[in-house]
DNA sequence: TGTACATCAGTGAACGCGCGTTCACTGATGTAC
DNA sequence: TGTACATCAGTGAACGCGCGTTCACTGATGTAC
């Protein structure tokens, strides 16, 4: 009986308005999931709590049940969308098909920066998001991170010896710092004053290797 | 006559309330004033047409007499901003004081990128103004104008053999990217998940250089 | 120099809006016996 | 197996707020004669 209900519901928790029942079984987890939606097409200043209530035939206040305040909804939204960052990232890692360790570990590492280029072109909003200036409610773990990512393809290209061991500390802020600064600016639209063409996302990627001093030496492939 | 009422006006137009006239005199100046303070301590978020009003002990209503609505005034604060950043940059560049031409294209160069910085961090509300995404009036030329100042400042690289002729093109993008990257971060208090100690603004720096390839050669100094 | 009048730059009240949050409440659920 | 009841997860109405913008208006200014 309580398994049968809950059913219905989960399966019915993305057609809001048809809801028959008094409860919605679901609810936490529809209404992080509509907020986190509304942030991804409109920007995380969109997630009203109204909005989230609105979009899933609910009263606002029911919103209450499950999150403290606004603020606690959208820090989890925050949260995801910076989980969806470091996936992203590790999706262009995977994508990586280098038999030698040594170049593997530059294109790793570059993999991680194109997959962060690419997430801000495809999901602006969500890079907003996951910026958010909201201590963190410190429940949930945040795995895979997107700075743990980075930190160990930098430690990797030091193990392999690519990269001169006093170029690692400070790496990940020099990496992440352009990287980041690209994407947002390319995404709003800043470089447009320039009469360069569009900006490329690769060069911008050599121009990080040759900044950390990334050379491959006497190895076998390329 | 009417130079004396304006007069009386003009030096009081920082003291909103205690005007007594009926016109303001330098209301529009006013307005931007107020508006450009209001950003600077709060955040162009804060920038709203009753706050301004308010603080200028004016009508809401009044300020349709100048702007035709509020982000026609918001777009004249990040105009204004953008100028304040282009200001910013050229102080650094003043302070350095080198004979020769060869070093001092990247000491100028440097100076640059640490003015932005130093710029994001005494006025973090107005780096954030700068970008906002509102088009430009049209109206008044930005002079000095950031990017203007920094493709100065490459091309000099450049005429100077400091940095190789085929890493000028898009290095504009990598140095920008870079110094916004970290000015954004580090006012996000995003490197705070680092274990990191305080990111380094003249490490970024370095690793721009090392990224545009720049070098001295064999210059008399240094 | 004085006066009539057009123009300009304000006023003040109101519009409709959407928001976060609180409150007393009620329907549904699951448990103890 | 059936029933009483505590608990939980919702409802719906209301609170007070601040916002951008519009409107008919009025006081002050400057100009033409």
């Amino acid at each position: 009986m309580t398994a049968e209900v809950n059913d219905v519901n989960i399966r019915e928790y993305n057609r809001p308005m048809t809801r028959s029942t008094y409860h919605h079984g679901d609810l936490r987890r529809a209404l992080l999931a509509e907020a986190q939606e509304i942030a991804r097409s409109d920007g995380p200043e969109a997630v009203t709590l109204r909005e989230v209530a609105r979009r899933l035939g609910v009263s606002p206040a029911a919103i209450y049940r499950h999150f403290p305040d606004r603020d606690g909804l959208l820090g989890e939204v925050a949260a995801t969308a910076r989980l969806a960052l470091a996936r992203r990232m590790l999706d262009e890692v995977e994508r990586v098909d280098e038999p030698d360790r040594r170049v593997r570990s530059i294109r790793n590492f570059q993999a991680i920066g194109r997959g962060y280029i690419r997430f801000a072109d495809e999901e602006p909003h969500l890079l907003v998001a996951a910026f958010l200036p909201i201590p963190p409610t410190g429940g949930e773990r945040e795995d895979p991170n997107p700075w743990h990512v980075l930190a160990a393809a930098l430690d990797e290209l030091v193990a392999t010896g690519v990269m001169p061991r006093e170029r690692r500390p400070g790496a990940e802020i020099v990496a992440w710092s352009a990287v980041h600064g690209f994407a947002t600016l390319r995404a709003g639209r800043a470089f447009d004053v320039s009469g360069a063409s569009d900006p490329d996302p690769e060069a911008l990627l050599d121009a990080i290797a040759r900044s950390l001093e990334l050379r491959v030496g006497e190895a076998p492939t390329t």
